[in-house]
DNA sequence: CTGAAAGCGCTAACAC
DNA sequence: GTGTTAGCGCTTTCAG
């Protein structure tokens, strides 16, 4: 097949350790720098990176896990981050693993097995010790999206909670009070913290109100939980969940939907239901700027970034990894502090929102 | 670090050869059998693929190349394709050359150095040479989606032509006669199939009708090109092309749109114009069935079966593979014959369609 | 069925 | 600077 070394020291009449030299950007003498480049021209060798992965104990490769690799939100994030780990000199092995723990694990396995250098993960559910292996042969992983609950790992993720919280006061702003959210599974971070964003929004006004209505202070006005629904994270969940906030509450002025897939969802039922938006309702959906910008009326939606949240990972993974190259192996062996990356959301502004303050 | 077979052989006793031979399916003495895997299990030993893989020149490896994994159609194929090749255990190193020809051939290159065992390719303008390395070394390479012009090469492919002359003959079929396209870029193979498929459609049934109509005999009704517009397979493209059919012909009473981005900005236009579909204007797009169903009306759409796309590239590339494993090296260099596979796209009826016959 | 030994293509001391 | 040498962890003859 291809070419080795070898070939190109014969070639050459030069040693392994010069050709080796010179592949590795070391110095080598002006003559044999041109005669082994005309020796690599002609017998067309390409170094081996598997060979090479071998000796150095490193595949320049990084294992990549997440739940669904057909899912806007995460391919962009994989996106920049195999677009930047590329340009490191870095593979992705990416494994979807259906949003399914099982396969989860089956994939760190794989990775496990093809010693890739460092693993970034959105986890699904899975528990420590899935990607502890990892950090014990000394290999980073990061997380992204969602947080472990004993996480002593790094992680990158989004002011979720505080994103909710902005998204319904300026609803609020615009004079709505009777506000629906569309919520996530309860198992799933992201989920609980855009809720509980929703909930800090609702009280704080509700204690403003009664600072300035004497009469009402003390009475703690706490979040109408029939003004929440479940939609499941899914298309189907989300359009179920704005019906059931549609019927249950007619008094009902704007409506906050907390990601992408229920969004469309919740749009499709609301054509159905023949809701005149922003007219009869106000919505305020998630992600996905395409979608918002073919509604009618446009939505008004908090996105995410997706492509700092890629790069935020895959420049975390390339500190430690760069790190590990420089220090002796005796000190590779410190402790290390996690480190999590926080990242600000955004705020596209649509038709979908009335004021009727 | 991790345990070796050494290890393990140390371990048992036994010779490195019976490890080896017991890691790979062989027969092994029931007692050894035994004690091997408790070794295994106590020294929590692992195969190492990367050794495995120098020495067999084999890395059960397949790279994707593809011009962006942020996009539904692709994502659909190569989650397909990914999950079929990981079951046989092979992993996928998946490149994502924007759209852009010189990162399409710098991607080869990074996989040829990586060794992977085949390609699967959605080609955005490589030429031959970008992917001929792969196969003048004994690797399998199968092309998605786009046919090479000298195409000598295993491929799977959607019958664009056949999926637009239908979707136009369905349109014709409820009375239309006047019916726009908006088209893909010329360059695009996909795109000039689909306009061929509108072609012949329009064609045959002038042909139909001067067959009824004597006094029209022999006058060739070619396409109209006042009802075709360019809209470079984007959202942006799509819009402006929706408009300009508009504009130019106030007696158009149907437009098929020929692919998924240009179908939401085409959406996007008819909405800014107050078009009502499909009382003023029926429509027809393309992919993507989760937008198909969030818009009012419901739209009818092509779509095309990504998954089976994805699944059918990978078992093609597989069989190669195993045919390699089988055959001696000796008749490893027969010529091999290219195969084609073509599938079928679907139809999904919504209510964008009127009946005007 | 099992053991010994060679070697895949590369890097990394170590001498010169 | 450059050549020599010894492996990285595995598979694979070849004997026994």
């Amino acid at each position: 097949m291809g070419a080795t070394m070898k070939d190109i020291a014969r070639e050459t009449g030069l040693g392994l350790a010069t050709i080796s030299s010179y592949l590795n950007g070391g110095n080598v003498r002006e003559k044999n720098r041109i005669k082994i480049e005309e020796a690599i021209e002609k017998l067309h060798f390409e170094v081996n990176e598997v060979a090479r992965g071998l000796k150095t104990n490193r595949t320049k490769t990084i294992g990549i896990i997440l739940p669904e690799l057909n899912n806007i939100f995460f391919s962009e994030i994989i996106t920049a981050a195999e677009d930047l780990l590329r340009s490191h000199g870095y593979a992705t092995m990416i494994c979807d693993c259906r949003s399914d723990v099982k396969r989860e694990e089956e994939a760190a396995e794989f990775l496990l097995h093809r010693r890739v250098d460092g693993l970034i993960m959105m986890p699904t559910g899975a528990e420590k010790k899935v990607f502890d292996r990892f950090r014990k042969s000394g290999r980073p992983v990061v997380l992204i999206d969602r947080r472990m609950e004993n996480g002593d790992c790094d992680c990158v993720l989004v002011d979720n909670e505080g994103a909710a919280q902005n998204a319904v006061k300026r609803l609020m702003k615009k004079g709505h009070k009777k506000i629906g959210m569309i919520t996530g599974p309860d198992n799933v971070y992201t989920a609980r913290e855009r809720q509980r964003g929703y909930e800090l929004a609702i009280q704080e006004s509700s204690k403003a109100r009664s600072a300035q209505q004497s009469d009402l202070k003390g009475k703690t006005d706490r979040t109408d939980t029939k003004l929440l629904a479940d939609g499941n994270y899914t298309i189907a969940g989300g359009a179920k969940a704005m019906r059931k906030l549609y019927e249950d509450n007619p008094d009902m002025t704007a409506v906050f939907i907390s990601n992408y897939e229920m969004t469309v969802g919740a749009m499709m039922e609301i054509n159905d239901l023949g809701i005149k938006v922003p007219e009869e309702l106000s919505v305020i959906g998630f992600d996905n700027m395409d979608f918002a910008r073919a509604v009618v009326p446009r939505l008004t939606i908090v996105t995410q970034p997706t492509e700092e949240i890629g790069q935020a990972a895959a420049n975390l993974l390339l500190s430690h990894l760069e790190d590990k190259d420089e220090t002796s192996d005796k000190t590779s062996d410190k402790i290390e502090t996690t480190e999590t990356i926080w990242l600000k959301t955004g705020f596209v502004e649509g038709e979908s929102v009335a004021d009727i303050s």
